[in-house]
DNA sequence: CTCTATTGCGCG
DNA sequence: AAAGCGCGCAATAGAG
């Protein structure tokens, strides 16, 4: 019988504002939502220990936010298989089209008004009225307390209809709240880091390590031949205004100073020009100061976000986490007597349109490691860089050039796959909202947007106004498919967190999922386990397609290597 | 001084 | 070779 565990903060230490000693209460509940005994009461550091006996029972773990509880049970030895993020799942039923209309989704909708599409850490609690007859409805500033957490979670529950639409929300409030565990124990893991090597290579391209605020000798030698080359003495090439300036006096005419665009040029300054932007990056986003501020005792720990980003993928916090350069991975290296298991899923997004559509024609292009090769001998003649820019387009809306050339081809090879994300665009461009496969909704366009759209006079604001409408058709073309292949990654790493604990509760020692980048993990297990967690990530990536689409003819073949450092994968 | 916008570049 | 989507972060420049 499945049973539910509330943890809240104690309504009597509501003003105590030092976390570490703040008090809380746990509430058992059976699968009807009724206590089965009475709340008990945490004082101190007690909760872990409640936790772990707890546990054993296997419960749901109903946080207010996993992301405020579960670091510190993390911290005291203590792992939860399951939990209820209410915060997410509130953030989630907000948007889903198929959430029940109720008092809950109307007090949600009124509390998050101001902060309308907000990511998921950004919405308001509701808030139980003092007089409980009227649910949700007169808010009582209690949000931590017990009664309210249970009253949320209970409306949550109540807020997931029983149909096959239903079933699929459930499912993503689910994996949404495994995924909040998950960002948490890859926070408390980190990331393996190795400092001299990060060193090393900060010497070899910057130079010896200055003083914070002087520039490391070797910017500073390009600097002096930029200055020259340019013949102008005090140039800062940081700043781009400066920079732009300075070109166009030397006659290069350019109108901004993109690395990309400089690259087009043949000037004497362009090479030591574009030679200075690359390790000036480095040393401004990945330098000492990063090392310093980001990584200790050999680990780097980003905070994860879950759900911060409008489609589902996970924002990070901390370092630029989702953004490490290739230029350092050489420094993510796996601790003495362990190894790394990096596996990323191949061309995620154009098979999970194929499954989103049921386009068949797209499935058997899909069949296999490379699906654009397979798109290329199916109408491409054989071009694979057609077929590949073709498909990008068609996924992110672009017009000209190329991609816009090929598009009347990619339609009438697949009819349906195209047919949909047209039907997506053609949705945004009206202001409507679309859903990613699982249930998550995309922002309809706001009440000024729709408003300026029909006032529109002049043809400039009528230009302005088609502009905008193009851009929103891009982003819910983009939604459904981006949506969609971040609810695959989801259940993929919910799939190996689960067979990864079982392994853990029959004593072996697994290794730890520490890194996650859209379609991309990181393991860092012991070395002579290697190649059964490699098994385990093929496996669940099978599973998780399943669990998404049922049994369809769409592969999703993903790639796993063993290496020791991040640099050796791919 | 703090706050915000702009520019540019890193990642999928 | 970039474009079309989604982000975070650092440095600079300007506003208050």
């Amino acid at each position: 019988m499945q049973q539910f565990a509330v943890v809240a903060t104690h309504s009597s230490s509501q003003s105590e504002s030092e976390a570490g000693s703040a008090t809380a209460v746990v509430q058992l509940l059976d699968a009807a939502g009724t206590a089965l005994r009475p709340p008990i009461h945490v004082y101190g550091n007690g909760l872990a220990a409640i936790v772990a006996e707890l546990e054993a029972g296997k419960p749901r773990w109903v946080f207010d936010s996993v992301h405020t509880w579960y670091p510190g049970l993390l911290a005291a030895g203590v792992r939860i298989e399951r939990a209820h993020d209410i915060s997410l799942v509130r953030a989630i039923l907000h948007l889903a089209p198929y959430a029940l209309p109720g008092p809950y989704l109307e007090s949600i909708t009124r509390l998050a008004d101001p902060a309308h599409g907000a990511p998921a850490h950004l919405l308001p609690p509701a808030r139980v009225s003092a007089d409980q007859g009227e649910l949700f409805s007169e808010p009582k500033d209690d949000t931590g307390a017990l009664e309210n957490v249970v009253a949320e979670f209970l409306a949550q529950r109540t807020a997931v209809p029983d149909t096959e639409r239903g079933k699929r929300l459930g499912l993503l409030l689910a994996a949404e709240s495994a995924g909040a565990l998950i960002g948490a124990e890859m926070t408390h893991a980190g990331v393996p880091w190795d400092v001299a090597e990060h060193q090393r290579l900060l010497n070899e391209a910057l130079g010896p390590r200055v003083a914070p605020g002087v520039r490391p000798p070797h910017m500073e030698e390009l600097a002096g031949e930029l200055r020259l080359l340019l013949g102008a003495p005090t140039l800062n090439p940081d700043s781009p205004a400066e920079l732009l300036k300075a070109m166009n006096r030397a006659g290069i005419a350019v109108s901004n100073t993109r690395a990309w665009e400089l690259a087009e040029i043949k000037h004497p300054v362009i090479e030591p020009l574009l030679a200075y932007k690359k390790i000036a990056r480095l040393a401004s986003a990945n330098g000492h100061a990063w090392l310093e501020r980001w990584v200790a005792e050999g680990r780097f720990r980003p905070e994860y976000i879950v759900g911060g980003v409008i489609t589902g993928r996970w924002a990070s916090h901390g370092g630029g986490a989702l953004q490490i350069p290739h230029q350092v991975r050489s420094a993510v290296r796996a601790d003495e007597g362990r190894l790394l298991v990096v596996a990323d899923a191949a061309q995620l997004e154009p098979r999970i349109l194929a499954a989103l559509s049921r386009d068949t024609e797209l499935a058997t292009a899909a069949r296999g490691k490379d699906l654009y090769q397979g798109i290329a001998d199916a109408g491409f003649g054989g071009d694979r860089a057609h077929a590949k820019v073709a498909m990008l387009g068609a996924m992110y809306g672009a017009t000209s050039g190329e991609s816009g050339r090929l598009m009347p081809k990619l339609k009438s090879t697949y009819p349906r796959a195209v047919a949909l994300v047209e039907w997506a665009a053609a949705q945004g461009e009206s202001g409507a909202a679309v859903a990613s496969f699982l249930g998550r909704g995309s922002p309809a366009a706001p009440e000024a947007w729709m408003r300026a759209r029909t006032r529109a006079s002049t043809d400039a604001e009528q230009r302005a106004v088609e502009t905008e409408a193009r851009s929103r058709g891009r982003f819910t073309r983009n939604f459904i498919v981006q949506g969609t292949a971040a609810e695959w990654a989801l259940c993929w790493m919910g799939e190996l967190r689960r067979r990864m604990n079982n392994l853990r509760e029959a004593g072996d020692d697994p290794g730890e999922l520490v890194f996650f980048l859209h379609d991309e993990i990181m393991l860092h297990v012991p070395a002579g386990r290697a190649d059964e967690v490699v098994a385990l990530v093929h496996e669940s990536a099978q599973a998780a397609a399943e669990l998404l689409f049922g049994k369809i003819p769409v592969d999703f073949p993903v790639s796993a290597v063993i290496v020791d450092s991040y640099d050796q994968a791919k």
